[in-house]
DNA sequence: CTAGGGTTAG
């Protein structure tokens, strides 16, 4: 180890008296103990306790890195030198506080005394603008290690899994093992994690067999990491196979169990194992419960997202008061997950009444909150907020704009919506994404200005995604203007989507307009492209019970009640001015059976099933594996008016919240 | 001085 240089270094290192206003300090106020102006490090504290709390000494929760940096002046002042090691333990102390500007200072102080080749310190530097999200700076940091060791390839391939680089971070990994470093459990910990989200289960079976060379096999954050990594490239029965094996279990083995599984929902086959991956993570969690082990706040905030993607508010709910009694309300992920879960599931006022209470809000909680308003169809709150957030000093990211913009586009607001896509670009340098673009697309779309949305494209120069053109054909062809609807199907099929949805699209527009040799060529390409065929179900929640609704489903108990009613339902909303669209569309890109009516689409059945079996006042929730075609749209609208019942659906592209015959969505269905 | 699990999007 390099020893520091024998210079005087006494007040060579000033800590800047302010740096206890530094918001990051601000939020760590409840760190300190009786704080008060004379005392704002908690001396009487220590004083008390005739030394440091032990806390200050350990990684958990509630250590308090100011004392460690006030302790580390007192040493200067004293006359002391630090080592490296110590130098290390102070940086991570600012690493812990978030303080850029206190990190600097070690940084300056570090060079001043040209000990940044050493290892410890080059490590510590690495880890610290790791941590503060400074890549460059850590990859330069370890550039400057003179003889890097485990610790050091360790600490810059973690620093790019941190900052979204895996790549890169597989990349340090490949020149460490040709450098002939031989990695350990932490290296390779985080090598698997890099595998999980780039999602490269090949390179991670490689790994795997690499710790089984290395005999590693016995360390359970090795263990979890292999089954999260299994769980995640959907290999279920492998995950399983190890799951099962284990003889000890951590909180991070059941956590890696519940939202391996709850992430599975996205990216499983089919609609309905994907629904039951949800289940699953329910299941689990249920277990952990009954294991006797706590939850904590990944636990919670997973449960509530698989939650959230089940449109399972009941159980939510229970959830909730398990956080409340747990007292990880305060955690702001959980938080997040929490308003995310009433959000998806329709509840904007208890996501609001969450959002009022949650004393710490950060970027990501006003922006699913913001988002939460502009799904529920609430413009002018979602634009409130976003004012609201400017004022609390929060620096909005990209995902804020999408929800910002989707507010004004939801609104036709297109002046507003023009002013903050400046704003995003001009004040806060975030350059547009597609998703933006998409967002003004949909605005123009929807007030049928198509001229307009095409001369938005030419403006601003970009190449439209598949997204924006299926709106564009949608927007044409809902406006009647099917030139301009030709030129986007065509532009949408030399993308070659590879969703099944948009192609039903296109094919639906050839077929209403009567092009019979457009629809056999849209045909013969999903053909060839060998896309998953459209399975149109409905999901509904009823007393912990889940009952699922194909279209024409003659299968469930009370099918005859069911059809009885909807015939009943159909007579009734006709007389209050409801028109059945009575086009029959593709709905499956299936040859054999390729049309199908709209009256029997699967939440149509579902409705009626529910209306059947909840209270006279209770909403109606369901989930939908593909987007409401606009003839059950229109009627779901007159069913609220009708019955008076709140009806909640999600279907693959968005929330529709019908209420007194209006839905939340703003009419984004009848494009299609 | 280095690890495994978590929150926002059309």
């Amino acid at each position: 180890m390099a020893s520091l240089p024998s210079v005087a270094v006494t007040r060579t290192l000033k800590l800047d008296p302010d740096f206890r206003k530094h918001p990051t300090v601000e939020k760590s106020k409840h760190l300190i103990s009786e704080k008060s102006d004379t005392d704002p490090f908690g001396w009487k504290f220590r004083n008390k306790v005739g030394g440091l709390p032990r806390s200050t000494f350990n990684d958990e929760r509630g250590d308090e890195p100011q004392i460690a940096i006030q302790i580390f002046q007192e040493m200067l002042e004293a006359g002391a030198y630090p080592t490296n090691y110590t130098l290390g333990t102070a940086l991570n102390a600012c690493s812990s506080l978030y303080s850029v500007m206190l990190g600097k200072q070690f940084h300056a102080y570090i060079i001043k005394y040209q000990i940044d080749f050493d290892t410890s310190v080059g490590n510590a530097l690495c880890s610290f603008y790791s941590k503060l999200g400074n890549l460059e700076s850590a990859i330069k940091a370890f550039q400057r290690i003179r003889e890097k060791n485990v610790i050091s390839w360790t600490a810059v391939i973690s620093a790019c899994g941190d900052n979204g680089e895996a790549a890169r971070g597989l990349r340090f990994f490949a020149e460490m093992l040709t450098e002939d470093i031989i990695p350990n459990e932490f290296t390779l910990t985080s090598v698997l994690s890099l595998c999980c989200t780039m999602l490269s289960l090949g390179v991670g079976a490689q790994i795997h067999s690499l710790t089984i060379k290395l005999g590693y096999m016995s360390s359970l954050p090795i263990k979890n990491s292999i089954m999260y990594l299994y769980l995640k490239c959907g290999c279920i029965s492998e995950a399983e196979k190890l799951f099962d094996k284990m003889e000890t279990f951590s909180l991070v083995t059941w956590n890696a169990m519940i939202s391996g599984h709850s992430q599975m929902m996205d990216f499983a086959e089919d609609d309905l194992s994907a629904y039951r991956s949800g289940c699953e993570a329910l299941n689990i969690f249920f277990k952990l419960n009954q294991s006797g082990m706590k939850p904590d706040l990944f636990t919670f905030s997973s449960i509530l997202t698989a939650c959230s993607r089940l449109v399972a508010v009941e159980q939510g709910e229970q959830i909730h008061a398990q956080i409340i009694k747990s007292g990880f309300l305060s955690e702001v992920v959980v938080g997040t997950a929490l308003i995310n879960m009433y959000n998806k599931c329709g509840s904007i006022e208890k996501a609001t009444k969450a959002f009022v209470e949650m004393d710490t809000r950060t970027m990501i909680l006003w922006t699913s909150m913001i988002t939460g308003f502009s799904q529920h169809g609430q413009s002018q709150q979602a634009l409130q907020l976003f004012e609201d957030m400017r004022l609390a000093g929060v620096r909005p990211n990209q995902i804020t704009f999408v929800g910002v913009l989707s507010a004004c586009s939801h609104a036709g607001m297109v002046k507003e919506a023009l002013s903050y896509f400046e704003m995003m670009q001009k004040v806060y340098k975030i350059k547009p994404v597609m998703d933006h673009f998409a967002c003004l697309i949909d605005m123009f779309v929807r007030l049928g200005q198509l001229n307009e949305a095409f001369d938005f494209i030419k403006k601003n120069d970009f190449e439209p995604n598949e997204f924006i053109w299926s709106l564009l054909m949608a927007g044409c062809r809902s406006h009647g203007n099917l030139e301009l609807g030709f030129y986007a199907a065509e532009q949408l099929l030399k993308l070659k989507p590879k969703d099944t949805e948009t192609y039903v699209l296109v094919l639906n527009m050839y077929l209403s307009a009567g092009r019979w040799k457009d629809v056999s060529r849209v045909r013969k390409i999903m053909k060839e492209e060998k896309l998953k065929k459209l399975h149109d179900w409905s999901w509904i929640s009823i007393k912990n019970k889940v009952y699922s609704f194909k279209p024409n489903d003659k299968s469930h108990f009370h099918s005859a009640d069911i059809y009885k009613l909807l015939e009943n339902l159909l007579d009734q909303v006709k007389s209050l001015g409801y028109e059945s669209l009575e086009t029959l569309e593709v709905t499956n890109g299936d040859e054999e059976k390729t049309y199908s009516s709209t009256a029997y689409h699967s939440e149509k059945l579902a409705i009626a099933f529910a209306l059947l079996n909840t209270p006279n006042a209770a909403p109606i929730r369901i989930i939908k594996s593909i987007f409401m075609c606009r003839d059950c749209h229109n009627f779901v609208k007159f069913i609220s008016l009708l019955t008076a019942r709140e009806i909640v659906i999600r279907d693959s592209k968005r929330l529709h919240k019908f209420v007194n015959g209006h839905c939340s969505c703003g009419e984004f269905s009848c494009l299609f």
